[in-house]
DNA sequence: CTGATCAGTTAGTGACGATTAACTGAAAAC
DNA sequence: GTTTTCAGTTAATCGTCACTAACTGATCAG
């Protein structure tokens, strides 16, 4: 289908990406200190230190892993919040509602990769801490203009603030919904993302002071 | 002033609960793995070995630590619940503000302890992640239980999921809020605990079916 | 006083695990 | 066809711990 015409050694690309997919796995299940090079490398059918021929080292993989994800969610949510079929000058609702949508969706599919992204980021390399670090603040920045639009008294301190506890909302999911099939006593994915969408709207225009007493 | 009476080998106590406090800093900066015996020794001035005249290992410090918030937060969210005034035949929304507070509380004082929890829960013994997960889920069933006066007709799932998210949206407070004097750029704790009560009671409320569009 | 108890201390010990070294075999280059 | 190149392999090396052993000094009981 979409041969990319590279040498056979493309095997090499296959080989890198099965290497991130595992380690996000492992990474995930165990943290990134419970897992040995040698856990890795079998789990993608090689074996030890074959893993050197594709990165400098254990922590170059996390390194790889996070700042692959943190530009995905940036590229993705900067395409979801620019989908206002108005232009510009819509009332941000719509952006927002893109935003959560697309959000929601990334933490269903890929809960792994968000499970390791907000635990083992202190074992990242510090250029790489930064690296990250950089990325998610302009992601945070994507659904803070969104937000102004909507709430242009509100600080941004409170807008960062704000998305920032309607992502650990979001991002909880790895921990309440069944992974695979045969669930026992959770909710399925496809409800889950619905009313993990409608709380999420909820949090971000509930007011700034509580109403009623 | 409340001297229990005990001999002089309260100190004991004393230095037990050092330990645990010095766990809980250290574990969240750095994870179970990242904090050797020598570093924790080392955080309450002695040196090492000497752990083992409080804890059995290494793996029944992090143990005592999350059993103990697991307690105190089930104890704490259970009084909360409890609170009504109008003893049990309120509508359930006293109850669940009574929660909301107390859990905003305990996330903004103890950040430490809830990153620990849900970062190194796996690397707990088998007993005390069995422990721990009972805790929880009877933590959680204090809020469904409250919920499901609000909602009678929701599932039992559903409200297990609205209350799972709303812990990591409060839970979210540790990456996002100044953690100490002179904070640049984030909200201060105090304003910080109305708004994440008002989002949290938001996304508790939302309509299960997104209503408009 | 005197002996037990017990928090601590300083040396091991034994695994485990990341990284490196030395080699091998097959595909790619020429 | 020969020679590089290079993904992989297995066998060291080297640090870093968790945990144990042997010992010490103070406090507490009698």
């Amino acid at each position: 289908m979409n041969e990319t015409a590279s040498p056979r050694s493309e095997a090499k690309a296959v080989r890198r990406q099965a290497l991130l997919d595992a380690a996000a796995a492992l990474f995930a299940a165990q943290g990134f200190a419970g897992v040995s090079l040698d856990d890795l490398g079998a789990a993608v059918g090689v074996s030890g230190p074959a893993i050197y021929r594709h990165f400098s080292g254990k922590q170059a993989v996390l390194g790889a892993l996070l700042v692959g994800v943190s530009e995905e969610l940036l590229t993705g949510g900067s395409r979801a919040a620019g989908l206002a079929p108005g232009g510009e000058a819509d009332d941000g609702g719509t952006s927002l509602r893109a935003l959560v949508a697309f959000h929601v969706d990334f933490a269903l599919s890929k809960p792994d990769v968000i499970r390791v992204q907000d635990r083992d980021f202190t074992s990242l390399s510090p250029e790489d801490q930064n690296a990250v670090r950089t990325l998610q603040l302009a992601y945070v920045d994507v659904w803070v203009e969104a937000l102004r639009r909507l709430q242009p008294e509100a600080s941004r301190a409170e807008l960062r603030l704000r998305a920032q506890a309607v992502f650990g909302l979001i991002n909880s999911t790895p921990h309440s919904v069944g992974r695979t099939r045969r669930d026992g006593g959770r909710v399925p994915a496809a409800p889950a993302r619905k009313l993990l969408e409608s709380m999420a709207l909820a949090a971000l225009t509930a007011p700034s002071a509580t109403p009623s007493s």
